[in-house]
DNA sequence: TTCTGCCTTAAAGTTATTTTTAAGTTAAGC
DNA sequence: GCTTAACTTAAAAATAACTTTAAGGCAGAA
C-alpha cells in the first residue's frame, strides 16, 4: 500500500513517516505543496495525506489540482485547529476525510483504513492462482502441500505478480512500488526476494513459477486460471 | 525510446547519459539552449531532459518555445536548490514534471518512465500481423504452432518493424533507434538479429517473413492484413 | 538482556543475451 | 563469368543479468 505524505513540518513528518512504516505502509514523504502535486500527479498512491499550510503551494490548491488532472487516489486532509474552515472547502474539492491537529496516532491510522477501504474492497481478500491462494489479512500463501507465512516484502512482491498476471514486471517498477521513489537499497533487494518466493513456492508444492526474463522483468506463469 | 538529454555540465551529462542508455533508452546529448531547442523542434523525441541554467538559452525558454511550437513531447525540467522558484514556471509553462538536483538516478528513471506512460498507453499492447501476435507486456511472440519470447534486443527489432509494415527500415535505422547514435555496435548485430528473428518466426510457424533489399533494408512482408 | 525474524548487502556461482569473429552465400555491376 | 559488396548464419567470446547463499544489522518480543 502506497502513500504520499505531504507535511512541511519535518519533526512530525518524520515521526509519521515512521509509523506509517511500521505499518506496512510504503511512505513517500515531501515537504512542500509543489513536490506533493508532482509526485501525486503520478496516481501511483493508494492514498495521500495532504496538509493544508505548506510553502509553494497550499493542499488544497494541490487537491484541485489533482482532481483537476484526474487523479483518484483517496487524499486526507490535516488542518490545525485554526483553519477549520478549509475543512469544508477541503471536502468540496474532492477530499476523502479531514483531521484537526493535534489528533492520535490512532485515529490517522484508522482513518487512512477507512479511507484505503473501499479501493481494498474491490479487491478480493484471497489471491488465487493455479493450486495457490495468498490471503491479504493473514499474508498467508497456501499450497497442496503446506502453507507458509509471507514477510511483509514478500507478500508485497508477489501480491503485485499475483495481480497483474503473466504481465512482465520489472525490477525498477518493483523498487518504485515497493520500496518508494527514492530509496537507498541496491537493486538486488529484489532479486533476493524473487529466491526467497521461489523457494516458498516450491514448498508449498505450488504448480506456478516466477519466471525472469532478463533485461526485462518477471512474470508469474504456469497454470491456467 | 527516444530521449533528449540537454545539460551542460559534461561530467554530469556523460554520467546520465550512460545511465540512460544502460536502461534501453537512445539518447541524444547536448550542451547548450541552443541545441536543445534545434534537437527538441523536430518532434522526434519521446522525452525531453531539461535543464534550467544552460549557456545560450535557458531551459524555460527552450520550453516556452517548444510549446510555442507546438511540440508534444514530455519534458522533464532539472533544477538546483537555490532555483526552486523556477519550479513553479516550469510547470505553468507546460513541463510535465521537475527534479531537483541532486537526486538519485533511480529517482530520474522513475519519473522518466511515469512521464512517458501516459503516451504509452496509446499504443495498442499486442501487435498483430498475418497469423502472428507479438506483445508488449511479456514479449511473447505467438503464432499457430508456437509461442516463443524474445529478448529485448529481438523485440525492440521486431517492434519497428510491425509498426512500419512492408516499410523498409535501413540498418542504419535500426542501429540508431535501438542502439543510439554513438553505439560502439558492429553494424552487423543487425543482420545476427534479424538471423534471429527469422528462426523464431520459423519456429512459430509464421506467414510473415523477413525480406532483405540490398543496399537499403529490411521489411516484414507476407499475409495481408 | 537475549532471542528471533526481517531486511539488506556482499560475494561467488550460473546462465542468457549481446557482440564479435569468421566462414559461407547471394545478388549486382562490370 | 568474375568480382565485389551485401548479406546470412553458426559458433565462440565477452558481458551483463540473474540466482543463491551467507552473514551483518536492527527492531520488536520474550
Amino acid at each position: 500500500m502506497r502513500l504520499l505524505l505531504a507535511e512541511d513540518e519535518r519533526e512530525l513528518s518524520n515521526a509519521l513517516c515512521a509509523i506509517l512504516k511500521h505499518n506496512n505502509y510504503s511512505v513517500d514523504a515531501v515537504y512542500d505543496g509543489a513536490d506533493a502535486w508532482a509526485y501525486g500527479r503520478t496516481g501511483d498512491y493508494d492514498g495521500i495525506i495532504l496538509d493544508i499550510m505548506m510553502p509553494k503551494m497550499n493542499g488544497i490548491e494541490v487537491l484541485q489540482k489533482l482532481r483537476a488532472e484526474g487523479i483518484k487516489s483517496p487524499v486526507l486532509i490535516l488542518t490545525a485547529k485554526s483553519e477549520t474552515d478549509d475543512k469544508i472547502l477541503g471536502l468540496d474539492s474532492g477530499a476523502d476525510d479531514y483531521l484537526t491537529k493535534p489528533f492520535s496516532m490512532g485515529e490517522l491510522l484508522a482513518r487512512i483504513r477507512a479511507m484505503t477501504r473501499r479501493k481494498a474492497d474491490f479487491a478480493p481478500n484471497l489471491l488465487e492462482m493455479g493450486n495457490v491462494t495468498l490471503s491479504r489479512e493473514t499474508f498467508d500463501l497456501k499450497g497442496p502441500s503446506g502453507t507458509v507465512r509471507l514477510s511483509s516484502k514478500e507478500f508485497q512482491m508477489l501480491e503485485m505478480m499475483m495481480m497483474n498476471r503473466k504481465q512482465l514486471i520489472s525490477t525498477e517498477r518493483f523498487m518504485e512500488k515497493i520500496w518508494g521513489y527514492d530509496s537507498e537499497a541496491e537493486i538486488n533487494v529484489v532479486w533476493v526476494y524473487i529466491s526467497y518466493l521461489r523457494k516458498k513456492l516450491a514448498q508449498i508444492g505450488a504448480d506456478i513459477e516466477i519466471k525472469a526474463t532478463r533485461g526485462v522483468g518477471y512474470s508469474l506463469e504456469g497454470a491456467e486460471s
